[in-house]
DNA sequence: CCGATGTACTGTATCGATCCAGAACTGGAT
DNA sequence: ATCCAGTTCTGGATCGATACAGTACATCGG
């Protein structure tokens, strides 16, 4: 049988909670005692006090959860995310807290067991439509949930980190309108309810599922409605999903139309590098003969010259922690909203 | 004060355990009982069992730790580990577990206590030096633990999964000496203690310190043994890291050698890929003028030509799961080693 | 009408640790 | 010797849930 506090106490002769204070709280009892007992702790192969039990008194888990969807793999697949999640975790590691994956993959009746039964002291939602019974699951825990999917107009409780999405696109939307252009196609992911690649057609961005891309399109809408282009004029595509490859096949609808748009905007960074890709095939020079822009800064964007929004996925990871972490009273400070900054290279020039 | 199964079992009129059935086993009790309570325990606000509690009681905590180092990101930004992840994220789920990232980025006390505080069934330790005093801590937890980073000669307890690192080399050495292949150079991470790139001589590969990097070099020096090239011939250049451009960087030390080795191979596939970019940068081809291979078979790899040893990542993660969450008794399966195959594709051509 | 079988539920012990009120001891001042 | 403050240690209560033995009651065949 495992050696447990009780193990040991009673072989040196102690009471339980004297072995429990050499492990926690060395300064109440005297060091030649705490000596005495990790020594036989230790030939005991006792490991230290147990996490479970430890858990349950204390009432922390000691972990924070991050739920993805759909797949655990967008997670460590988007660059963006990437940073993200790094942010989080350097956070969490500085508070001796633990990072909890939670895919879900469906929203079914394991998704809502999974997020039931989770040992954590609160909940990160990352990338997970907002209508996910999941979520609710996640809420009914009564734990601090901190949400940077989507704006949670639901819950005043709700925490929140993230960027002003409009007014973002709004700015690279101005930017494209100072260089002149007036004929543009935006690619995104989530555009459509299936899956498909190809050209959408949208009444109006308000009604998308997708927060972040109804926000950056109502952003695009606004900025160019000002240069008294309408939103009809304006050519959405959606992609299959939000990666280099599938932003290439997107780009294809929109460079192989007549006229074709004097810019392409990729509303991720991921789908812009497609953009290019696509651009570099056909032999056409961004920046020359068309106009791309991203969105997020990654490391690649750089590289490339591409002209992007910028926004710190590490900082936003590194606030979504703390607020989990100790969440502010002051409704004010539960909902964070970062800088994002424009930042203009090569790849966008005159129409 | 949150309620518990007590509160709602008094709420009803009903014992605790009949409650706690209602959540757990629901053939145990009459559908109508069953139905009042969930209908109450949700009218009180109780929000299901307490993980904690039920971690405790029965001795299973529904998680397993993913020991990491030096960063968390890395996990993220190596597309083989990545793989790794998801393999082992969706097999994890499967079985109802989560996945709990552990980062130990140094090997200092917080590291130590984090691991010893952890509440998970299991350990997977993924490409972490084997010195880590927190993979001493890990198995002194008594817990299963599934090592991927490196052979367990330490432990007969130690449960492996991974490729034959040194056949799987010595199949890629003697494709390139079939070729004619004579004057070749090697690029890998961690061949020198220090981080900085560049050549390094080694009297001999069996003292390095990273597995990995060991075993396949070895693999390396007994094709060209065989084919009468000795070890001292063979050019060994450490990168930096393992990251694209890193490998760029460290090609550059081969490709600018008189004479120029007429193969360059990265000791993963990311650095092979940034041997291709130098490659480009010098106007030279893969394939014709300078053969290069690498190790891996990441998704980019078909894409750009790259020769290389496939070995599936997310089928290490996924038995890497497994191993975790149903330990064998039979020490045979307790070390399992996957299959590698040799890719050719155009990088690789005749000397 | 008796004993056997089965269902539905209860009560208690248990998991492993921490908290806390207070006991026992220590040493120094009175 | 007495008192007191401070330190060191103890034992019981507690966290929230689950396992399991056991009880009450209904059903059924003979």
């Amino acid at each position: 049988m495992r050696p447990t506090l009780q193990t040991v106490a009673d072989a040196v002769g102690v009471s339980r909670s004297t072995v429990s204070n050499a492990y926690s709280r060395p300064d109440q009892l005297s060091p030649q005692l705490r000596k005495k007992i990790l020594r036989t702790a230790k030939k005991l192969g006792y490991a230290g006090p147990d996490p479970m039990g430890r858990s349950l008194r204390r009432g922390r888990a000691g972990a924070i959860a991050v739920l993805l969807a759909p797949t655990v793999s967008y997670a460590f697949t988007d660059p963006y995310a990437v940073q993200f999640m790094k942010g989080l975790a350097e956070t969490a590691e500085r508070r001796e807290t633990g990072v909890l994956l939670v895919p879900l993959k469906d929203d079914d009746e394991d998704a809502l067991a999974t997020v039931q039964s989770a040992s954590v002291d609160g909940f990160c939602v990352y990338c997970v439509p907002g209508w996910f019974r999941a979520i609710k699951a996640a809420w009914a825990r009564g734990l601090p949930i901190v949400n940077s999917s989507y704006e949670g107009e639901d819950d005043a409780d709700a925490m929140f980190v993230g960027i002003d999405e409009a007014a973002a696109t709004r700015a690279l939307g101005q930017h494209l309108i100072a260089l002149g252009h007036r004929h543009v196609a935006v690619i995104g992911t989530q555009l459509d309810s299936g899956q498909l690649a190809g050209p959408v057609t949208l009444e109006t961005p308000d009604h998308l599922e997708s927060y972040v891309s109804r926000e950056r399109l109502r952003g695009f809408r606004d900025a160019f409605a000002e240069a008294g282009v309408v939103w009809s004029e304006i050519v959405t595509i959606n992609a299959a999903g939000n990666s280099r490859p599938e932003g290439e096949q997107a780009a294809a609808y929109a460079l192989d139309r007549t006229p074709r748009p004097t810019a392409v905007v990729g509303l991720s960074d991921v789908l812009a590098l497609g953009v290019l890709d696509a651009l570099g095939k056909r032999g056409l020079r961004a920046g020359h003969d068309v106009s791309v822009a991203g969105f997020d800064d990654i490391p690649d964007a750089a590289s490339h010259q591409l002209t992007t929004v910028r926004q710190s996925a590490t900082e936003r990871g590194r606030v979504a922690a703390e607020l989990l972490l100790d969440p502010p009273s002051d409704p004010a400070s539960r909902h964070v909203v970062l800088p994002a900054e424009l930042i203009v290279r090569a790849s966008t020039g005159p129409a």
